[in-house]
DNA sequence: AGCAGGTTAACGGAAAGTGTTTAAATTTTT
DNA sequence: AAAAATTTAAACACTTTCCGTTAACCTGCT
């Protein structure tokens, strides 16, 4: 019936979008109108939003503000603040220098341009050292 | 109302535990038996262990399994093995080495030992360049 | 044994989600 | 412009989830 938050149906129609049938096609195969397939889809969608949304929740209790970084701020400093920050609190950041400054720049690529963060950052850090973004 | 997932009881309740109250001490507060706390707590939980399951089904939709690495195998062995595989399907891999090695022990950290696989680990390459491991 | 924290099972009513159809509208492709 | 693909809205039955209650059970502890 149920694995996940998609029903069977939705992950059906998932998997063959990403095989590259269209709607119709899809429709045609498991018996049912267009439009449904469309529906289906579309609701699919929308759940995975959700689960996405729910893992940051989830995560997000067991974080902390740490600090923000101000627009323009270099990525160098940047870092370093977000060590200081975390050891006044007392737990270890589990990202080197280089590897704290990649995550940032992947995982909030929209938030800077090379070494210059071109948006507000704020910095959480959870009890295992792990950090995220917003 | 629902965001996510969860329900707001839902969310409600894993704040006040995570912030350590007892089931008894939240019943209180929200004026209903602790029993009731109890399954929603559970519930909630189950909410986010089908999430979780959700984005892994989503993902791994734009994956392709490309290599196996075998129980034993030197960790550099294995990163090179993966660049390799990549490169023949012709999509970059979005880590450097030592990026890559870190994710494999921070993600399976069950399935490795200093520098060697303990465990065989199935090696997935997502179109974007992205990776993952079971 | 008593107590506190947590878990489980059964049940009911309310609320939300799902698949479907039909019909109209919009976007994309040829 | 015509055809194909996709999207949207409304309505309907059906199923599932959710919150809550009650009452019982388990475990560790003093």
């Amino acid at each position: 019936m149920k694995e996940g938050v998609l029903t069977d149906r939705q992950r059906e129609v998932l998997r063959y979008r990403k095989a590259g049938l269209t709607q119709q096609q899809i429709a045609d195969i498991i018996q049912t109108s267009k439009a449904n397939i469309c529906t289906i889809e579309k609701s699919a969608m929308e759940n995975v939003r959700r689960a996405r949304e729910t893992l940051d929740f989830f995560y997000s209790l067991d974080a902390r503000h740490i600090c923000t970084i101000e627009k323009g701020s270099d990525l160098l400093e940047a870092s370093k603040k977000i060590y200081a920050e975390a050891e006044k609190i007392g737990i270890k950041v589990r990202y080197d220098n280089i590897q704290l400054m990649n995550r940032i720049r992947e995982e909030i690529p929209e938030k800077n341009k090379s070494r210059f963060v071109r948006e507000k950052i704020e910095v959480y850090l959870k009890n295992d050292g792990d950090l995220y973004f917003e």
